[in-house]
DNA sequence: CGTTCAGTTGACTAAGGTCAATTCCCGTGG
DNA sequence: CCACGGGAATTGACCTTAGTCAACTGAACG
């Protein structure tokens, strides 16, 4: 039942059986509908989210408009990580854009994981590594590269699938343009 | 003699005196004369830095140039940190830009820490979340904000002296733009 | 069958990039 | 003390590319 779940924590730290049982009484499995929110802007988190089936957005409202800026698909973990880190409301939605199956824990529970065992507490490290690294290239890609060269970067590296997942719109405001400039780069690229 | 890391890394979290002294051994103090480097690209980086004096930048090379993305000033940490936890070559060099004191201690040390003790452990934890956290927000501005506006956001919170303090074509290479434009903006926002 | 919304395309604008010349600043050496 | 050299910053002219606005197409859905 939480196999998947379990698989994707001992790739980051190998854990007991009797670590595991500190956490799994605390899973609850959650269906989101296409549409629906996992987290809100404006409202404080306090779930972490783990994605069986489906995939979700991650948006910041600027200028009255939204600016997704990220992506979740199956086996990965979903949350407004620094509202739960902070205890502040939460800057960013977190949008189902399918219908979701989702594994879901409180983050409090996390946190008091973290506090009564080396190893969960070591989990909560490479997790919050594994994100700063992932950033960290993000942005460097943002700041080196051209919106042409970081859309062929993102067919390249095609590991999450976004490419042929997500409507156009959305993976423009993630490489940071208009879904008008996407639309041309595609075209541009296409004749090459 | 070591006070003021101390007193940073109890910012994140309470360690007793004898969790300190594992610790303190291992520190070194280092000096740097300006254009030295603290890490170098294609190098493992296996050492934690903490800036006593001085000021450092952090530099990526591509299509041939410098890309400088980060700068690190007193009371800070510096490192290569992907290349500490990846154990791959570093991507990056690190630069500094004055005349430096720093306290060095090796990742591997670090390391052994984290295994060997849970506050430490959750202190690399709270350090990863941080940097996280500034990545993110770091991320947001160059995908939400123009040139500009992220000009104006850099003078606004100037928490960190940034643009007293470095030379203006490296933080124009930090708010992903080129000298050139950054000394238009300049002179735009001046008249303004 | 009509409404809606994503994606494309065209015309135009605005803003940053590029290249080059010039000025400014600062340190060094005559 | 002044002259020179070198790098940083500014400025101008021009180019390239993304943004904006709007019209149009096409597919999805009720």
């Amino acid at each position: 039942m939480f196999e998947a779940l379990k698989q994707q924590i001992k790739r980051f730290v190998k854990i007991s059986e009797a670590e595991w049982q500190m956490l799994e009484p605390h899973l609850k499995t959650v269906h989101l509908k296409k549409h629906q929110n996992f987290c809100k802007e404006g409202v404080k988190a306090n779930e972490v989210g783990f994605v069986l089936k489906g995939m979700l957005r991650h948006y910041y409202t600027r200028h009255g408009e939204e600016k997704t800026t990220y992506f979740y698909f199956e086996n990965h973990f979903v949350s407004s990580y620094i509202s739960c880190i902070s205890g502040q409301p939460s800057q960013l939605t977190i949008e189902a854009l399918s219908d979701c199956e989702l594994l879901v824990f409180p983050y409090s529970k996390m946190a008091a994981l973290f506090e009564q065992n080396l190893n969960w507490q070591k989990f909560g490290r490479l997790i919050a590594e594994y994100l700063a690294i992932g950033l960290e290239e993000r942005m460097v890609g943002l700041l080196t590269l051209s919106p042409e060269e970081r859309y062929l970067e993102l067919i390249k590296s095609n590991k999450t699938k976004i490419i042929e997942r997500i409507p156009q719109h959305y993976i423009a405001n993630y490489l940071g343009i208009t879904p008008v400039s996407m639309s041309r780069i595609r075209n541009r690229v296409s004749k090459k």
